[in-house]
DNA sequence: TCTAAAACATTCAAGATCGAACAAATGAGA
DNA sequence: TCTCATTTGTTCGATCTTGAATGTTTTAGA
């Protein structure tokens, strides 16, 4: 064969970073490679492969081997000695509110920095994809930012085209509680996040488990976590074969006082003539209003009416107390941290990890004991 | 198999670098090795194995004995030096194959529960439920397990049924590579485990990009990851709206050689008669086969026929060199490892953590280039 | 304890690869 | 266009890696 002098470069020469490039493709394919062959390849002299292969040893590239190069190996003593990268690193951290929920993340991801010895930049945001870009865009232009840690609003198709946009950051990005949707492919997008939907589906099946045949659900639908309740609402339905369709599902977002009371009552009614007999309430802010409006009407709590709350911020101080589900807050804000540190210091031959952690399901007065149903109970003036 | 002399590195000779990674692989994977087996295996003489196993006992990172090596034992007076060596805790592992996958899993494990100082007692079962339940149990009566890290076959009831058992262990339980479904609530079990689903949308989204418009996909159905690629190989063509009933999907399985090649004719009439131009081949044996098969039939690869296989063990053995998805397997283990050793020293209230980890996809020459088209190509007689 | 087989160390040689020195070519800037 | 700095190529002796040959040590079994 005439051809097989022609190197693939076509004649052109390469400049000595395109060459190396293109050996570092080879490497990247192969796991290693000779002199001679990239020589011919390339259609340069072996000298000059060995020159690029001396360079990218020396940056830690590559692993000099007699006859080529491979990818770098632990077993490579100049690699393996000089990396205690006691270098320390700045992580950006944008979060939607400082208020409600994140505040107890933010804290576990501040101790684990310390252990790490990473410093934390936190910046409040809206739950707004348009803010969201521009407090990180004001963290990567003012601050030194080596990574970022974010949980952004990914409603709509500016979500979307925000996650692609961070997915493309030159910097690691770790997303907080939130998850990328599989059909937008964010392959760099790494996160950790708490599985709502497993911890909706255990406070189902305790309240099945405590003689519950019947089972509700009450939502927040402005809450980016309600889908996630909701779905593992429906999924441990169907395990448990209660009928769905004959199941109340109830949102009552946007009301104020007045008008959530009346709400209120029109649950209570469904719930009669449903036969149902307990409630998974989201958010438990609204779990110890829900309560207290129960209490107010003579429905007895648990006995008439079991309630288990979504989230646990304030539901012990209802009375009775609340039954709740708690994400595992500051662990969230702690792996977060983990991660980054983990991808800072091994770079990018680190797979991508993905980590969901399961709330914890917390049994106060609200849910326990066998229910006797609401059938007897009257509205207005019990007994 | 024609030959058992045959090393398995295709002919190809290694470096001596990668033959000492080579060389602590199988030692992390089996614990010892004997000098004659590794020779035979990488096609070396014993002469130079020797000489391997003197550099790495020099560093440490081996134990010489006679006969071959073993992983760093206390007993070893030459690196008895500054060892602690009380190890903590045990942690058992029990996996399905020692020789195919599992080995680089089990390799990652023990580098990370040297890093830890744990003790790995690893045991190999087959794909059976009820044979992974005996080699468990035998951990459990004969050693003092602390922990345990498992692969369980997960088919049928029995597969249910040993989750359930799993999860109600005294120990803590992580699933490697396997994932408890939701419809059992193992609210203990803690897992990592490869996103292959994703792997396949990467492989398939790759093709598209190089132009192609329908890509098929052979699945090795007795593999237990199949489903999942399967998953994913549909999702990603939703995502990028091919029509998937005009999709090609078959499956060659059990087939022994000859039935192998008539299905691979069968397989390049229906992608001629489709207008496919790509597959995706799921375990890379098969698809270095297939490779094969197309070059032998006259079809142009990747011009004709653009390939990538799911696994990275051979596929960069065949001419042309193949594209893969490659699992992180080393770090499936490392990871499995990590969470065990948090598990142990943070105790319960640390939340269960779940864990995705994305393989990478290794581009080579059998995907890379725009498609030609089949139609032109006559079988048996190209030209 | 003794013996045979296997494993090991040492030496040497062949072949390939490497690097120093110098020459030639190339590209950027005056 | 010319010059200088940088990159690339050639040559050749030095160095590295591997394997065969040979003698010594270790191991397992009688």
């Amino acid at each position: 064969m005439s051809s097989e002098q022609t190197p693939e470069t076509g004649g052109k020469s390469l400049f000595s970073l395109q060459r190396r490039e293109r050996l570092m493709e080879e490497l990247r394919a192969h796991g290693a490679i000779t002199v001679r062959d990239i020589a011919v390849k390339l259609g340069v002299s072996e000298l000059t492969i060995r020159r690029d292969v001396n360079t990218l040893a020396d940056e830690g590239l590559v692993s000099r081997v007699h006859g080529g190069a491979t990818l770098p190996s632990p077993l490579d003593r100049s690699v393996a000695v000089g990396r205690p990268s006691a270098h320390s690193y700045s992580v950006g951290m944008v979060v939607p509110s400082l208020d409600y929920y994140w505040p107890q993340v933010i804290s576990g991801a501040r101790g684990e920095a310390e252990a790490q010895n990473l410093r934390i930049l936190v910046r409040g945001s809206a739950y707004d994809a348009a803010d969201n870009r521009r407090q990180v865009q004001a963290l990567l232009d003012t601050q030194n930012i080596d990574g970022l840690i974010v949980a952004p609003d990914m409603g709509g198709e500016r979500g979307k085209e925000l996650l692609r946009w961070l997915n493309a950051l030159p910097i690691p990005v770790i997303l907080a509680e939130r998850r990328a949707p599989s059909e937008i492919p964010a392959h760099r997008l790494e996160w950790v996040a708490t599985d709502h939907s497993f911890g909706a589906g255990m406070a189902v099946r305790h309240l099945w488990q405590e003689g519950h045949r019947m089972i509700g659900c009450l939502t927040d639908s402005t809450s980016p976590t309600s889908p996630h309740v909701v779905r593992g609402w429906k999924q441990a339905l169907a395990a448990l074969k209660i009928p769905l369709e004959k199941s109340i599902h109830e949102d009552s977002a946007k009301l104020d006082n007045g008008d959530r009371a009346k709400h209120f009552d029109h649950v209570l009614d469904l719930c009669r003539s449903t036969g149902t007999t307990a409630m998974l309430v989201h958010s438990d802010t609204q779990a110890v209003a829900f309560v207290q409006h129960c209490v107010d009407r003579g429905v007895d709590v648990p006995g008439s009416m079991a309630i288990v709350g979504y989230d646990d911020e304030v539901a012990y101080l209802a009375e009775p107390a609340i039954s709740a589900v708690r994400p595992p807050k500051s662990y969230v804000g702690k792996v977060a941290v983990q991660l980054m540190a983990a991808r800072l210091a091994e770079g990018r031959m680190r797979p991508v990890h993905r980590i969901d952690l399961n709330p914890e399901l917390i049994v106060r007065e609200s849910s326990v004991g066998a229910p006797r149903g609401l059938a007897g109970v009257v509205l207005e003036d019990s007994l």
